[in-house]
Parts: C-alpha cells; sequence; structure tokens
DNA sequence: TAAGCGTGGCG
DNA sequence: TCGCCAAGCTT
C-alpha cells in the first residue's frame, strides 16, 4: 500500500465501522469538542461520556464556564482525575473571554497559547471543530503509526515522539479532516487495540510493519518499568451531632490541587491532635479500614480517624478552606475519589433517622 | 529531560 | 490480585 492510500482506506472504513454517534459529535461545536477532548487526555471514551454530558448541560458555552466559580467546575470534575485539566480549562475560558471575544480561536498557536491545550489537542480541535489540515498524535495514534510503520522505543521518549509526528503529518488527507481525525481515534480505539490487535478487520492492515513482520505485540514499546513509592497519610473524620463533616480545602499546587478533602496528619497522634484543634471530642474516636488509592506515580495508604457527635470548635482565624458539610450536599463539591468513596461508606453505616426526626 | 499529575478497567 | 495502561500537558 502507499502511504497515500493509508488516509483513504481509513476513512471507507470509518464510514462503515467508525463510531458516529459520541455525544460531543451532535452538535460538534469547538466548545464541545475543545471539553471533550481534554476530558479524554488520558482517560477512555467509556468513564468520559457522562462526565460530559452532565459537564455541557451546567456549563453549556465558554461565557458560562468563564462565569462559573472554580468550584463548580472542580464539582463536574469530581472524579474524573488529573484535576489541573480543569483548572486549566476554566482558566482558558476565561482568556478566551477576554482575549477572543468569548469564542476559541480558530489559530493553531492561539489554541497551543491557552493552558491545557498542546500540539495534539490543538489539532484535534481545529481538524474537528473547522475541518483543518492538522495532525493529532494521541495514544492510540501513536500505537497505529507505531505498528504500521515499525516504530520501535516508547512513544512517549521524545526522540520517538519525533518520528511519529512526522509520520502523522505526511498521512493527512486532503478533503475531510474531521472524519479523519475521528478515524484514526476510532481505529486505535476498536481495532488497533494494545493487546490482540483485531488485524483481520483492519482497514490498513496490509502495509503494516508489525503485522508483516509478527511483531504487534511488541509494539508499540512499553513504557520503562518502575517501582512505585509507597506513602501513608492519616485522615481525619470528624462528624458533629447533626452528621456534618469537617472538609477542608487542598493547597493550589501539587495531588488532588484545590479539591475538598478531610484534614491530614502524618501519624495516629499528630491526627487526634488535629481532631482535637478542631473540636471537642466526646472520646477516643475508632480507626476505620485502610484506604489503599493508586496514583500513576505512587502508592497510597490512607488511614482514616473517626470521632462522632463532636463539638466545632468556634476558632478564631477559621476561613474560606474549612467548612461543616452535610453528606447531603457532597455531590456539588470537588472531592477526590477515595475521599469520596471513604465518605460514603461512613454515611452509609450511620442508622437511617427515624421519621419525624428532624435533621 | 524527567517527573508530577487520577482514576477505573482489564488481562 | 496486580501491574499496566487510556483521546497529554505542564513545569
Amino acid at each position: 500500500m502507499t502511504d497515500d492510500a493509508f488516509a483513504a482506506r481509513l476513512l471507507a472504513w470509518f464510514d462503515r465501522s467508525g463510531r458516529h454517534d459520541l455525544p460531543w459529535q451532535h452538535p460538534r461545536t469547538p466548545y464541545r469538542v475543545w471539553l471533550s477532548e481534554i476530558m479524554l487526555q488520558q482517560t477512555q471514551v467509556a468513564v468520559v461520556v457522562p462526565y460530559f454530558e452532565r459537564f455541557v448541560a451546567a456549563l453549556p458555552d465558554v461565557r458560562a464556564l468563564a462565569a462559573a466559580p472554580q468550584d463548580a467546575v472542580l464539582a463536574l470534575w469530581s472524579g474524573l482525575g488529573y484535576y489541573a485539566r480543569a483548572r486549566n480549562l476554566h482558566a482558558a475560558a476565561r482568556i478566551c473571554v477576554e482575549f477572543h471575544d468569548g469564542d476559541l480561536p480558530r489559530d493553531f498557536d492561539a489554541l497551543v497559547a491557552l493552558p491545557g491545550i498542546g500540539r495534539s489537542t490543538a489539532g484535534a480541535i481545529l481538524s474537528q471543530a473547522w475541518g483543518d489540515r492538522f495532525p493529532i498524535l494521541d495514544g492510540n495514534v501513536k500505537r497505529v503509526l507505531a505498528r504500521w510503520h515499525g516504530v520501535a522505543g516508547w512513544p512517549g521518549q521524545p526522540a520517538v515522539e519525533r518520528v511519529l509526528w512526522e509520520h502523522a503529518a505526511m498521512h493527512l488527507p486532503g478533503a475531510r479532516m474531521a472524519d479523519y481525525t475521528q478515524a484514526q481515534m476510532d481505529l486505535g480505539a476498536t481495532v488497533c487495540v494494545r493487546h490482540a490487535p483485531h488485524c483481520l478487520l483492519c482497514p490498513v492492515a496490509d502495509g503494516c510493519i508489525a503485522r508483516r513482520e509478527g511483531r504487534t505485540a511488541e509494539l508499540p514499546t512499553p513504557r520503562p518499568g518502575k517501582a512505585l513509592p509507597e506513602r501513608q497519610t492519616h485522615m481525619v473524620v470528624l462528624e458533629d451531632g447533626d452528621g456534618r463533616i469537617l472538609l477542608q480545602r487542598r493547597p493550589p499546587t501539587g495531588i488532588w490541587a484545590a479539591l475538598w478533602s478531610l484534614p491530614e496528619a502524618t501519624d495516629a497522634e499528630a491526627a487526634e491532635a488535629l481532631a482535637a484543634s478542631h473540636a471537642r471530642l466526646p472520646d477516643d474516636g475508632e480507626a476505620l479500614p485502610g484506604v489503599p488509592h493508586g496514583f500513576s506515580h505512587y502508592r497510597l495508604l490512607i488511614r482514616p480517624h473517626r470521632w462522632r457527635d463532636v463539638t466545632p470548635r468556634a476558632r478564631v482565624g477559621d476561613n474560606d478552606d474549612l467548612r461543616w458539610v452535610s453528606p447531603g450536599a457532597f455531590d456539588g463539591i470537588g472531592l477526590p475519589a477515595p475521599v469520596r468513596r471513604l465518605l460514603e461508606g461512613a454515611v452509609a453505616e450511620r442508622p437511617s433517622p427515624t421519621p419525624g426526626e428532624t435533621r
């Protein structure tokens, strides 16, 4: 197969077998394409769909997003991970309102200048929203091209990535760029998958070097392995007489930045002291089962300590980063996934309120 | 250049 | 059960 036939065969396959009913395709506006591309970074379609639907329903355009408080944006993102994406998206929307008349710019350099948009995402937005001729290089395309061209080496390595970008640019068709971009991602997601690719269904199997040489299992080259460090933290669950829980906003940088979480300490003793600083404790409290949680770069063991029926102290110096929150309000708050699960578990085991009891 | 940054699914 | 990985970008 000639290189030129690559795009033509991919497009013909897309018409028959591509995905044509993803929520951001109808309507395929720049804002919806942008939002979907950010949510889809390092995240699979099935996970994103419900978040996307909820997000666009609440914040349907750039101006609505720009006008929203950061807490509202993080609440809509809660559970999706990589929260810098949400903060960058929000900041970018405000830039669009201030400098681009409330629209996403139709210009590569202007797009890349926005926080959270890199070369691949800019290409995805320009091609899908306007049909402009720019390549993308996401995980799907890296996998497809590494196999088709027989490119060895971990694609996360800059030298390898550079080669793949060149291949990606070379295959661009003269028209139908929106479909072509979607077609590549569909091929990678449904046919040229990581394990046991369906080469019999592949429209470009003819010409694929990995297929010809029996190397589909080795390409793309896996990331070099590394043992993940283990960390531990102690979280304080303080519950007052009305069932409200003390939450604390996390710092603006680092893991779970700007999300609401539980007060933390380095050991059990410090956790008790921290608890006592926030409330009068009726007893010694109890240690809840540990909650293991894996990040991409380390493992975390959360050790929760709970006290119930505590009396909050009216502390001088309490600020906006500390709040007593009813479990019913958790839905509207940006909580890290394991903290949300921990709190839901703690609430679920409470005896149900007696009918007629006011809470 | 390499590390930081989430979460859920899957073999 | 557990390591790997999925529509990357930022610093």
